[in-house]
DNA sequence: ATGCCGTACCGTGTACGA
């Protein structure tokens, strides 16, 4: 089986792009963030015309989440116990489903915007809500399989940026957002690309502007932790810069994994 | 320097992204 997450920078601005990209390298499963589409808007006829089903949550143009399958997609969760809200609304973040005997879920995480933003306070809270439910989870079914896909937004290490001092003073490298994530591994989840994928120079984002991505100034954000048994089916992953190549691309790349 | 790029939205500009 081949799972993969991408945040796709807008449903709508690339549906046929998404699917062309599933089709050619046989996606069996797809978590998708930043849809940027109400569920209303969804251009779900996009995946059901090539065999994959699809469940997903938008409240509007911003945020937005989905699980494209050709396995199946089955009891689809929306957001998760606990999930804190920002200005009164419980946002587009976070959607679950089981797909072929795999929790997968796909988790756009808060931005930040700056350190001393509210937005950053309300990621930290997520981030800690987020690892309390699915460790909780965890503890009471280790052989569960479960991969938690996304768009993390933080940046683990110094290795994951293309220069540590053009973050000074940013959010995504700050030591409570490396902690919030270092919660996740420390509840048993795994970066299951990581040994695929080594460092340095090797990132899952590349800005639109200043021409980044063809110097190769990136950030490594984008990640599915795993849990244990899903992780032991892992043989391969790989990360996608082709897709952030092409015209009219998202600014981020898939992560690909292989399962046995 | 707060723009550079791209997307959404009652939209001829602003918010957001990271």
């Amino acid at each position: 089986m081949r799972l993969a997450t991408w945040n796709v920078n807008s449903i709508r601005a690339r549906s046929e792009q998404v699917v062309a990209w599933m089709n050619r390298h046989a996606i069996d499963v797809l978590a998708m963030q930043e849809t940027k589409c109400p569920d209303d808007a969804f251009p779900a006829m996009s995946f059901l015309a090539h065999g994959y089903d699809v469940a997903f949550h938008g409240t509007g143009g911003y945020n937005g989440v989905a699980i494209a399958s050709r396995v199946g997609v089955h009891d689809v969760h929306i957001g998760f116990d606990g999930q804190p809200s920002y200005e009164g609304e419980h946002e587009a973040r976070a959607i679950s489903a089981t797909c072929a005997g795999v929790r997968v879920w796909s988790l756009y995480v808060p931005n930040g915007r700056e350190p001393d933003h509210p937005h950053y306070g309300y990621k930290l809270d997520w981030l800690s809500a987020l690892a309390d439910i699915t460790s909780l989870q965890l503890s009471h079914d280790p052989a569960a399989q479960v991969a938690l896909a996304g768009d993390w937004n933080v940046a683990p290490t110094d290795e994951d940026v293309w220069d540590v001092d053009h973050f000074d003073g940013r959010t995504h490298l700050t030591a409570p957002e490396r902690a919030a994530f270092t919660r996740f591994l420390d509840g048993g989840f795994i970066d299951s690309a990581g040994p695929f994928t080594p460092g340095p120079d090797v990132y899952t984002f590349w800005d639109y502007q200043s021409g980044r991505f063809a110097r190769n100034e990136g950030m490594r954000i984008d990640f599915a932790l795993c849990s244990p048994a899903l992780d032991d089916r892992i043989h391969d992953a790989f990360i996608d810069r082709d897709a952030r190549a092409a015209d009219g691309a998202s600014d981020h790349a898939p992560v690909v994994f292989d399962l046995s």
